[in-house]
DNA sequence: ACAATATTTAGCTAAATAGCTAAATACGCA
DNA sequence: TGCGTATTTAGCTATTTAGCTAAATATTGT
């Protein structure tokens, strides 16, 4: 699967949104991750899964537990080739530098 | 359905995604795109539902014929929107203007 | 009105998805 | 070793999704 079809894939799903949303200050366990939704844990291990094989979230073993944190850089470059491809002139648009005078 | 929500759902597709592409360079009837794929008409046409309700394509009619246009500007404030929301460092960063002197 | 073309809607099937509970795995500690 | 906690994996069911064909709708031209 191309980056481009996990991320969207990954990201059509409100939950997982959401989560990554959750993990924006800083990482967090599973479990904490499972407390801050109406969900059972094995629902919400599967949808870090799905994060985690799109590259949006890494993970970290401490002991008993795994921290979660966002990789927000993978996200950002992934939507943002997106628009590059599809259209360019939106993406990033950027203030056009002034142009030194030559003579 | 919120906007991020239909946005994402839309692109979750990777039929919708190359539709997208393939109305970067201008419009194209429906026919048309049906033409660039090896799917039947009524397949597009559901894909083109679900990028219409997104907004993301605009459609105009003109006779027989429904001439599909890309939204970009939709499509790039939304992306734009949700990585603000989930990473407002990343989004769209802007070098840092210089600071004037206050003394 | 009738035929031809373009597109969508209806109705169906197969595959994917998201949720659950129960069981398995991994680790830390006594 | 054995217990308790954290997390994932397995196995199941209900819902959604994507594809198809056939039929309906809309428009143009005769």
């Amino acid at each position: 699967m191309t980056n481009a079809a996990a991320t969207f894939r990954a990201l059509a799903d409100p939950t997982r949104r959401q989560i990554l949303q959750e993990l924006k200050p800083g990482e967090l366990t599973a479990g904490e991750i499972v407390d801050r939704f109406d969900m059972s844990g094995p629902s919400i291990s599967g949808h870090l899964a799905i994060l985690r094989q799109a590259g949006l979230v890494a993970e970290r073993k401490d002991g008993n537990r795994i921290h979660y944190s966002l990789q927000a850089d993978r996200l950002a470059s992934c939507l943002n080739d997106f628009l590059s491809q599809v259209c360019p002139t939106q993406a990033r648009r950027r203030r056009a530098r002034r142009r030194r005078p030559s003579g």
